[in-house]
This record gives C-alpha cells, structure tokens and sequence, in this order.
DNA sequence: ATTTTTATTGGCATTGATTATCAGTAACGA
DNA sequence: TCGTTACTGATAATCAATGCCAATAAAAAT
C-alpha cells in the first residue's frame, strides 16, 4: 500500500496555519511562507492543506467569493460563529443541532449524513 | 435614482429556473436556454440570477468543488437536504434551529446574525 | 552506511468559473 | 415618438485550483 511520508514542507504548513489567527487562504498561506524565507511551492501548499483537512487537523469553510479557507482546529466536530467584518471566529458546540440533522436526513431516507452549519454575524467589537 | 427594468432576458432566465429541477448552475442555465434557441449571453446569465438572488426569488449554495449554484424558490426562509449523488434536494423547515442559532450568536455579542445550514447525504435511490 | 524505490516537490501550463470592459440595443418615462 | 440610460452580448481578463513532469528526498532494502 501507499506510505504517507512526513516532509519538512508538510510540518511547515502545519506551523504556519497554526500560527495564523482566523482562517486563512491556501495562496495567504503560501505568501506568508515565502516572505519567511521559504521556498515551498503553491501546489504543495494546496496538497497540504487537503491532507491536513482530511486528518482532521484542519477544517475549512467556503468564504463568500468561492475561495477555500483553512484554520488549525482540533479533531473534534464542531462549527462556527464568525464575525463577517473581522473574520473573528468562535467554535460551537451543538450536539442537539447534530442529533437533529442526522434525525432529518434518516427521515428522508439518507444514509452518511453530513453537513455544514456556519452562523455569521458582526461581533461586539465590530458593530 | 436607478430604475430596474423587466426585459425578456431576465423573463427568460426566470423561467428556465423554474423548469429545472434541483440546483442548476449559471453556466448549465445558459447551455439549456441557447438550446432552446435563445440568443442570451453567459454574463447576462450571471447578472439576472445575481439579480433573483438578491431578491429572494432564487437561493444559491455551493457545490463542492466552488460552484455557485442556483434554485427558485419561495420567500421563506429555509434550507437543504442535498443528495451528495444526483443533487436531489428536499426543503427543510428548522425552526428550532433558526431559533439556536440565532441565540448562540446573541450570547457571543453578535448581531444581525444569519446563518448557512445545509445536510448531505446518499438518497434511497442513490445508496 | 549505501543503494533502491517511489512518494513528494516545485515550477509552469492549464482548466474552468466568474467578472470587467465596452460599443450597441432596447426599456421606460416624458 | 424621442431621449436617456440601464441592459445586453461578445470577448478579454482575472484568479483560485489542478494537472503534468522531471528532479528531489523520505523510507525501506541491502
């Protein structure tokens, strides 16, 4: 089978996405990489980030634009409540909501429910 | 001030959108009416369904891979139960829902809060 | 430690959706 | 009917994201 290898760039993007408040862009990212003296490539950058959201270290949201953002979490489920002016956000804990989703889809027949909840809102800072 | 004027082509975007069923995107929406022998062009496409967004006759999500995509709908608020395989949707009312979300964000000092909810999964017919 | 294997990298080209531009057209009020 | 100007359509431009491929460097094998 196919063996994951563990590379400097990989631990370079994992740093960098944690050292980041808030979420950020895969190409933010790789810009902020570059002005500290790394040479990764954009692509690596993206192959990156996918593993990571795909492990779980990392979740990702779609801004308003279309464009994919990524932000170090820890690997328990959960959403967010997000400043739209600040982009500050806020993890929510919302097992009854999850309950209830599942509950939804399996009442219409569904199976391997999934979803996405995202609130926005301005935050008190901001308003 | 700037005055909205009805033309055919919006009509006609209007329509197509109404026939289809699910989520279509802008660019399927053009494809389908210059086969039906409009004359419209892709970036009219864009703008009237921008235009039934913002006026709460169409809603838009995204798929996953980016894709804005576009369905009429009612007025109410509501939102989606979404085939992960062949894109068929169900309308879900949440009112419980709503209601929490727009508390969880009251008690973090956000206002004017709203919120993305979408549930996916595999139908009957798709499992 | 050295060699072998092959997952991963980085630069670049490409894709594909969306937006900007702009001259021509047509909707609507006077 | 006429004039204003919002709207249209064709094309070019933008931009995030992915595909490609020779070169590189992790692990495994020797």
């Amino acid at each position: 089978m196919t063996t994951k290898r563990n590379t400097k760039q990989k631990d370079a993007v994992r740093h960098a996405l944690g050292e980041s408040v808030g979420f950020v862009s895969a190409q933010q990212l790789h810009l902020i990489l570059r002005n500290h003296g790394s040479t990764i490539g954009l692509a690596t950058v993206y192959r990156a980030l996918a593993d990571l959201a795909a492990l779980g270290e990392a979740d990702s949201l779609q801004s308003k634009d279309g464009e994919l953002l990524y932000r170090a979490c820890g690997t328990s489920h959960h959403h967010h409540l997000i400043c739209r002016q600040c982009g500050k956000t806020v993890e929510i804990e919302a097992e009854k909501v999850e309950a209830w989703a599942d509950d939804v889809a399996k009442a219409h027949g569904f199976v391997r429910p999934s979803h996405t909840i995202d609130i926005f809102g301005d935050c008190a800072a901001c308003k």
